[in-house]
DNA sequence: TGAATAATTAAACACTTGTTGAAAAAAGTT
DNA sequence: AACTTTTTTCAACAAGTGTTTAATTATTCA
C-alpha cells in the first residue's frame, strides 16, 4: 500500500545504533531522530510510544535469526536420523546463526547483539523477545539434548543451558574486556576462533550431565 | 572527623536499588533521593556528579567483595602445595564468594549483582570496576590455571575465562528467565543447586583444552 | 560558652524529556 | 484534473533532568 518508505527503517538503524551503546534509557527519541536524520515527531507517527520503537527494533532481527536457528536445528536432527544428534552438532546449530551474523551480518547485527546482551536479564525490556522468540527455540534445544543424553535429568540441561546462554550472549555482545584482559591476545572480533572454542567448551559441561547423577566433581 | 553519618549510606542503598533494576540512565537522581528519604541537593554534596554515586555504589562492595576473592585464591593454591591446585578448586575458590554473599549478604547484595550484569560489557559505566577490581582478579586465576593445566595455551585459557565469565554473570543477576522456561524447575533463587551445577559444567570445559591442542571436537 | 565546620533545606537554574496538534507538502488514486 | 490519503514539518506542551546557589540548621571543638 504505502511507499517503500525508508524513513522507518532510518529511524530503525539510528535507534538500533544508540540503543547498543547507552541502552534504552539512555538515548532520547531527539537523538535517535537527529542521528536518523529525521523529525522527532515521525518516531511517534511511524512507531508510537518510545518502547514500541525499541520493540520494532528487536523484533525485526530476532524474527530472522529465530527462523534460522531453528532451521538449523532441525536439519541438524533430521540429518542424524534415526539416530539422536551428536551433542557438539546441537551446540553448534545452536550458536552458528549467531556466528554467521556477526561475522558476515553487518554493523546492525552487532549492535543487535549488543542490545541483547542488556536486555537478557530485564524483564521489562527483554520480555518480548524472549519469552515469543527465544524461549520456544530454548525448548527445542534442550529437547534435542534430553534425546541425545536420554539418562539425564532436566534441571540439569536447564541449568547448562544457562550457563551457555550466559556464555552466548557475553561473547557476541562484542566486549573489548577480553582483549584488554589478555593484552590482545584474544580480540573478540575474531568471532570464528572464539566459536571454535565455545563449542567443545559447552559440549563437556553438558557431558558431564550425561549420567544420573553426581555433581559434585 | 565527621559523625557516622547514614544519609550517605541511604542514598547508596537506594541508588543500588533502583539502578538493579532500572539501569543507569533509567534512574533519575530524584528518584533515588526519594527513595532515601533525602534532598536532592544531598546527592551532588555528598558526592558530586550522578557517575560519582554509581561509582560509590560500585566500589563499596567491589572492594570486599575482592579481597574475599582473592584470599580464597591465595588459600586454595596454598592448601594444595607443594602440587598445583586441583582445577575444580581454583574455580570454586572463584565462584565461591559470589555464591556466600548472594545467599546471605542481604538484598543489597542480590542489587549489586544484577548491576554487575549490566555493565558487564559496558566500557563507560564498568570501566574503572572491571579494570581495578576484577581483571587482576582474572590474572590471578587465570594463571592458577595454567599452573594446572601446564600444557594449555594462554588464549585458550582467556576464552575458557570469557566464557564462565559469562555464565557466572547470568547465574547471579538474579533473572527469572530460567524459571520460566523450566515452568519452576529451577528456580534462580536456589543458588546452591546452580552452583553445584556451575563448578563441575565449568571445569569440565576448561578440561578441554588441558592438552595442547585441537578444537574442533 | 562561642566560633568554626559540616550537613540540610528550599528554590531556582537552564535544558532535555516524550508526546501531541494543526498546518503544509508529497504521493496515490480515480 | 481534482480529491484522498499518507507523510513530513514546525511549534508547543507540561513534566522531569542534573546541578548550583544561598540561606538555615546541626554538629564539632576550643
Amino acid at each position: 500500500m504505502a511507499k517503500q518508505s525508508s524513513t522507518k527503517d532510518r529511524i530503525l538503524n539510528a535507534a538500533e545504533k544508540l540503543f547498543a551503546t547507552r541502552g534504552f534509557y539512555g538515548v532520547s527519541i531527539r537523538q535517535i531522530t537527529t542521528e536518523a536524520d529525521v523529525d522527532p515527531a515521525l518516531a511517534s507517527y511511524h512507531f508510537g510510544k518510545k518502547k514500541d520503537i525499541f520493540n520494532a527494533v528487536m523484533l525485526r532481527r530476532a524474527e530472522v535469526l529465530n527462523r534460522e536457528r531453528i532451521a538449523m536445528l532441525d536439519d541438524c536432527i533430521r540429518r542424524a536420523k534415526p539416530n539422536p544428534a551428536p551433542l557438539h552438532e546441537i551446540i553448534d546449530a545452536f550458536t552458528h546463526a549467531l556466528l554467521n551474523r556477526a561475522t558476515q551480518g553487518g554493523q546492525g547485527w552487532k549492535h543487535y547483539f549488543a542490545i541483547i546482551a542488556q536486555i537478557n536479564n530485564h524483564p521489562e525490556l527483554g520480555g518480548i523477545i524472549m519469552t515469543q522468540y527465544f524461549d520456544p527455540l530454548a525448548k527445542k534445544f534442550i529437547a534435542a539434548i534430553q534425546q541425545t543424553m536420554p539418562d539425564s535429568q532436566p534441571q540439569d540441561l536447564y541449568w547448562c543451558y544457562h550457563f551457555l546462554s550466559g556464555a552466548l550472549t557475553l561473547t557476541f555482545s562484542g566486549t573489548e574486556r577480553i582483549n584488554n584482559l589478555s593484552d590482545g591476545l584474544c580480540p573478540p572480533s575474531d568471532l570464528y576462533a572464539v566459536h571454535d572454542r565455545l563449542v567443545p567448551f559447552i559440549t563437556a559441561g553438558f557431558k558431564v550431565f550425561a549420567k544420573p547423577h553426581k555433581i559434585t566433581p
